[in-house]
RNA sequence: GCGCCCUUAGCUCAGCUGGAUAGAGCAACGGACUUCUAAUCCGUAGGUCACAGGUUCGAAUCCUGUAGGGCGUGCCA
């Protein structure tokens, strides 16, 4: 339990002994540091409903628990608000308690669900960009967290290989090389074994036809048929389109593993193209899908709607499918064979409303009983210092891969006028680099309130001072230093005895707050929880290594206890890190 | 037009579901190094929480309205 549960507990129940509400014990950390260590505010709710004077129920709160060990202070403020202050040895016997505990007092979810995330999503032909990125961290981290609180947990990349784009490539595949076989309707024989495009190729490909398209009504429909056809089946079509799926998804390996993020599921969109049929025709026959327009839709809106509602477009009016009829097909799989009790969309933000519609039809048609939690996690856009989405300096779409480059370089050069790790081994150097470059990125992304847009600036990401990935990883670094040399010369850790100085009861005091930050971030699938927690510990951490230098440090048991408070914060700082998808080098 | 979101210090942002004198980081200024890695730490200064009403013991937070900005709005994803 965490302590302020525990604290609540216990306040819980002095309250309810005046015939209180037990919320009204809900104990927090202060907001007066200088004043108190912790605080509770329900006084004055339950005299408002008890009627009575708040100071005196404050009152009547302290004394009946004055006399517990867990306390070396209580008392009253304004009018009702009653501080804490918690004995030194209570502290030092709940930091032992932390320190013995592999989960470090974070209570496992109960019951544990099975969970489906639904990130990445990057589309086949198009290069990978930067909203790739938020999507891709941010799903990494998000399972980082529901999986240690014991969730069964499978991320799912779900890339967008079988919509309109497909059937674009491949028509400008024609216009380009007519004379290869997959364009004769009439071929029968094997096609080439090779990809007749790279993925240059491919990614250049794609932005041409999608910009004469938005110009040229006659080629886009040229594309929708080609879509079409691909989807029912052609042969030439399905044998170019697997070429083009394959040359993307090796560069989407590439990208993903320099991201550190990896997959459970490849799935795309296409992976449900033999179930479709038989769902569409069910949703038909019973009254769920009905054709408007020459398309096969589904109605969502409902009269409590305030807004219009478009209908899910089940299948257009060309005989096509999107990424309505996929995401429908892809429902059905995770609840089916999956048996998924929730299902999150690390997606843009942009996409909400498409999400509120197929949610709805989700329900509507049984696809997913109500019981099954579909959700989005929308995430904002990363706009450049102008305000507007990050594009490279050219002004076109800024590539995964160029980004990451750029993170490395920008690390590199920052060491370099630090004077950081200059005489360690080239090798050894460049991997330090690349870790800084990847914190830095990490930690810029994740620091930010997931739904909300935020400013791209990589020298302010980069600087190895104030909240940024590097300065937690100099904070780690650090602990691993000193842990090497009190081994060396001959220090144990030992047990940890009560505080003797203030920045070493305020960082104790900080690891009792970890237990709410990482379930705060669970239960709100927003990572910047802990990245805010993850700089505080490091911060408060900071301030009890400059005021306790442990190697001059006199008395053994003392030094043996601040070893062992070390030993803590640098498992924890891993373990908060660990969830961000950051590594720690063993040095900088 | 309709709907959703946003507006907090010079800059970038938090603010734990209504609590005390609104907090960080950067930038600015002052201080602490023959270092357990100063990539650190301490201190000072800086705000009409866009604006106007309302709800109550108490509002950055909830409600209404106004201004400014972003995004979405049936066959793209």
């Amino acid at each position: 339990m965490s302590l302020t549960s525990f604290l609540s507990s216990i306040f819980s129940e002095a309250f309810v002994a005046l015939g209180a509400n037990s919320a009204a014990g809900t104990v927090v950390v202060s907001k007066k540091p200088e004043l108190a260590q912790f605080q509770c505010n329900g006084a004055m709710a339950a005299a408002k409903a008890l009627k009575k004077n708040p100071r005196e129920i404050a009152q009547t709160v302290v004394n009946s628990l004055a006399d517990r060990p867990e306390f070396s202070e209580l008392f009253i403020a304004g009018p009702g608000f009653i501080n804490i202050r918690l004995s030194d040895d209570f502290i030092a016997a709940r930091t032992r308690d932390t320190a013995n505990d592999e989960r470090f007092g974070i209570p496992p979810a109960e019951p544990p669900r099975t969970v489906i995330v639904d990130y990445g999503g990057p589309t086949v032909a198009k290069p990978m960009h930067v909203g790739h990125l938020r999507s891709s961290i941010i799903g990494d981290s998000v399972i980082r967290i529901l999986r240690f609180l014991g969730h069964e947990v499978k991320g799912d990349i779900h890339m967008g290989d079988w919509g309109l784009q497909m059937g674009m490539v491949i028509v400008e595949a024609e216009r380009r090389m007519p004379t290869l076989p997959y364009f004769d309707a009439a071929f029968d024989g094997d096609y080439p074994g090779q990809p007749p495009v790279t993925m240059d190729d491919l990614q250049e490909m794609y932005p041409k036809i999608s910009g004469e398209c938005k110009q040229d009504a006659g080629l886009l429909d040229r594309c929708q048929k080609a879509t079409v056809e691909l989807q029912n089946g052609r042969r030439g079509y399905v044998a170019l389109w697997r070429h083009f799926v394959n040359v993307s998804v090796e560069a989407m390996k590439s990208d993903f593993h320099r991201l550190g993020v990896d997959f459970d599921l490849w799935f795309g969109e296409s992976a449900y193209e033999r179930t479709i049929p038989a769902m569409v025709e069910g949703m038909k026959s019973n009254g769920h899908a009905r054709l408007d327009d020459g398309a096969w839709i589904i109605d969502v809106a409902s009269d409590a709607d305030n807004k219009p509602m478009p209908p899910v477009m089940l299948i257009n009016s060309q005989g096509g499918t999107g990424y309505h009829t996929t995401d429908l097909a892809t429902i059905r799989q995770r609840v089916n064979e999956f048996k998924a009790d929730e299902v999150y969309y690390v997606v843009d933000k942009r996409q909400s409303l498409h999400f509120e519609q197929v949610f709805r039809a989700a329900h509507k048609t049984g696809i997913a009983p109500e019981s099954v939690h579909l959700e989005h996690l929308p995430f904002g856009t990363m706009n450049g210092k102008d305000g507007k989405p990050f594009k490279t300096r050219a002004g076109g779409v800024m590539r995964l891969k160029e980004l990451i480059g750029m993170m490395t370089e920008e690390a590199s050069k920052r060491m370099l006028e630090a004077g950081v790790a200059q005489d360690y081994p080239e090798a050894e150097r460049t991997i330090i680099a690349e870790k800084v470059g990847m914190a830095a990125l990490r930690y810029a992304d994740l620091m930010n309130v997931r739904s909300a847009d935020y400013v791209f600036d990589i020298e302010r990401f980069t600087q190895f001072e104030g909240r940024t990935g590097a300065y937690l990883l100099y904070a780690a670094v650090r602990i691993k230093s000193i842990l090497r040399k009190a081994k060396e010369a001959g220090f144990e850790a030992g047990d940890i005895v009560a505080p003797s100085v203030d920045s070493e009861r305020d960082l104790m005091l900080k690891l009792f707050a970890m237990p709410n930050a990482v379930t705060e971030a669970a239960r709100e699938k927003m990572p910047h929880h802990v990245c805010g927690y993850a700089f505080d510990l490091g911060q408060a951490f900071s301030r009890f290594y400059n005021d306790c230098h442990i190697m001059t440090e006199a008395d053994a048991s003392r030094r043996a206890s601040w070893l062992g408070l070390c030993r803590l914060v640098l498992r924890e700082m891993e373990f908060l890190l660990g969830l961000l998808g950051i590594e720690t080098p063993e040095r900088m």
